[in-house]
RNA sequence: GCGCCCGUAGCUCAGCUGGAUAGAGCAGCGGAUUUCUAAUCCGCUGGUCGCAGGUUCGAGUCCUGCCGGGCGUGCCA
């Protein structure tokens, strides 16, 4: 839309001498009044206008200074609409040029974008706590490719901490009650959740798995390194798995250990900046200076008995990434329930005097939650959702429609994953992340309403004109498009002209839920065109059927790249 | 106790960093020449935007207090 709104407030601003910068359109809240407004208000106050005499002052004075665009002032606001020939051949026009890449920018070209997402921890499955963190994170990475920044996905993974004394043991007693040569990780599961238990229950055992974090933090090669390694690859395995029906690669698979070598020079600095205290026998740094809400919430650095914690291995690996990156920013695709964790981080940051403080930031997002907003569980696995579980099942029935509405389909399976993981990623991706996730399985395998399937079902009836289209060698594949047959197709080209400014502002508040957002009243928007028998494409007069199809293809395009952004596939049969 | 977040139709949510009569989906009801894919489309029903004050020409949106729910809260991650 900026090849109109750009001539708009450069002439809105000519009249008024008030810089472009501060002046902003808006869309009308009905359609119909008009493509763009500009609501008079701050400007009439500042000139000690009336609104409305402002308003027909300033639609009278653009009258013919805008070539294409019409102004009528409406009480307090000019609404602006352009000529739908206009509109229609620039909006398809742009979208063609641009393709795949439209939606796009290279606003972050020479940026770097560090985004730390996913995290697993190792000897288990990547579980519900892992699941929006990875399909978040994995939507932002693209969004902020798409215009054009370096983005290093982190897959911080968690493969350190006391948890794997334990599990050590549980491998050296009970290693053959289990199998872990089918699927290891979740015979890993098995040992690790008997391992809780041991700890809690059995005080040899507790002892022995004290000894044996120890020997692995001592770094020295044995059977608990070999254990711990082996353990560590074998869940990667799984991991990558998983990451591959997802369409996932993080750039960088760096687990907390890897950040061992930094933990000693990271608190020196802590330490040399002068903003530590011994309170109570540990050592740690008070907030309430720089942020009131943590007056007794001070960050721990150190424990009495001298190990680390982890906001110490967490400002390690945020300082390696400083120095090594240089981050336009940092994002922590983390849940909220660590809100208070990364406030304490910047904190620390801030006392420090860091500049870059600012720029590291926490994406948090709310729980995943069943039917009536309990905690899932999973009656396979006890408290543990395993994503790849949840993919199955929704695939499955992903299938099972298919096998009912399109038998015929040539590529069942491709197209039961494709609107399988689209249910699932949508519905993940269609609130604001802060809001919790009702995970209604009845609700996401109905594949109707507001769901990834509506969009990919649009998306895929878009394809199947096309395609009837070069079938039947169709009259308007080669005549010039008679642009008045898209008089009523305002809304939707409007619309479709606003993708790169969507992509912009979800990139900006982290949000991808603006973009499932946008895609969902475009397809609804796309729907109900596409549906009318008065807009029929095949078998149009030649110019007519030039010009539906090269909105047929805009929108396909802008709902295929939409998606893609979201980590969606967008089928072109269904 | 303290800190942070959420509270919009029966249910699940939009509402574009204050602006024109509060919008979708689901559920319910009624329709659509056997369809350029009905996983669709059209219509109807449904709201004192948690409550009370305040700021403003204008508040679902900002401020204060209260109510309800959630998360977190010094040696776990």
């Amino acid at each position: 839309m900026q090849v109109f709104t750009e001539p708009i407030l450069a002439a809105l601003a000519r009249q008024t001498s008030v810089p472009v910068a501060s002046l902003k359109l808006e869309r009308p809240r009905d359609a119909k009044q008009g493509d763009l407004a500009f609501p008079c208000f701050v400007l009439a106050k500042e000139l000690k206008k009336a609104p409305p005499l402002l308003a027909q002052e300033l639609a009278a004075a653009l009258a013919g200074a805008l070539p294409g665009i019409t102004a009528v002032a409406s009480g307090p606001y000019i609404n602006f609409r352009i000529e739908r020939g206009l509109l229609a051949r620039e909006i398809t026009g742009q979208i063609a040029r641009d393709g795949q890449r439209y939606g796009g920018s290279s606003e972050g070209a020479g940026k770097t974008i560090v985004i730390d997402y996913s995290s697993p921890n190792i000897a288990k499955p990547m579980h519900i706590g892992h699941i929006r963190s990875t399909i978040i994170g994995a939507a932002l990475v693209r969004i902020f490719r798409a215009l054009e920044y370096r983005v290093v996905g982190i897959n911080h993974i968690g493969d350190w901490g006391a948890q794997f004394g334990g599990l050590v043991v549980a491998l050296r007693r009970w290693k053959g009650e289990v199998d872990l040569e089918a699927d290891p990780v979740l015979g890993l599961l098995d040992l690790y959740q008997r391992s809780k238990k041991a700890v809690e229950e059995d005080e040899a055992f507790k002892a022995e798995a004290i000894a044996a974090y120890q020997e692995l933090e001592s770094g020295r090669e044995g059977e608990v390194r070999e254990l711990w390694r082996w353990v560590t690859e074998v869940s990667l395995r799984g991991f990558n798995a998983t990451y591959r029906r997802l369409g996932i690669q993080h750039e960088l698979v760096r687990g907390e250990s890897w950040y061992e070598p930094f933990l000693a020079p990271a608190l020196e600095r802590v330490k040399a900046a002068g903003v530590t205290e011994v309170s109570r026998g540990a050592l740690i740094v008070a907030l309430g200076e720089v942020d009131k809400g943590l007056k007794e919430t001070p960050c721990l650095l150190q424990q009495t008995n001298g190990t680390t914690l982890y906001a110490t291995r967490d400002l390690a690996a945020l300082f390696s990434r400083w120095e090594e990156f240089q981050f336009e920013r940092c994002l922590y695709v983390v849940g909220g329930e660590q809100k208070l964790h990364f406030r304490q981080l910047k904190g620390v940051l801030a006392r420090m005097g860091l500049a870059w403080e600012a720029r590291v930031e926490h994406v948090d997002f709310g729980l995943l939650l069943g039917r009536g907003r309990v905690k899932i569980a999973s009656r396979k696995r006890g408290e543990v959702l395993v994503l790849d579980d949840l993919i199955d099942e929704v695939v499955d029935e992903a299938l099972g429609t298919i096998e009912a509405k399109n038998p015929e389909l040539a590529s069942k399976r491709e197209v039961a994953d494709a609107v399988g993981l689209g249910a699932l990623v949508f519905n993940d991706l269609k609130r604001e992340r802060i809001k919790d996730v009702i995970f209604d399985k009845a609700e996401i395998l109905s594949f109707e309403g507001d769901t990834g399937p509506y969009v990919q079902y649009t998306h895929a009836r878009l394809a199947s004109i096309l395609r009837k289209a070069e079938a039947s060698g169709d009259a308007g594949l080669s005549a010039t498009p008679d642009w008045s047959a898209l008089e009523n197709a305002g809304e939707v080209l409007v619309a479709l002209g606003r993708l790169p400014d969507v992509v912009r502002s979800a990139a900006a508040r982290a949000e991808p839920s603006e973009l499932s957002q946008y895609l969902l009243a475009l397809a609804r928007d796309v729907s109900t065109w596409v549906s009318s028998p008065d807009n029929r494409v095949l078998g149009s007069p030649a110019g007519v059927a030039a010009a539906r199809l090269a909105l047929v293809r805009a929108a396909k395009l802008v709902l295929g790249n939409g998606l893609r952004l979201l980590g969606i596939t967008a089928p072109e049969e269904m």
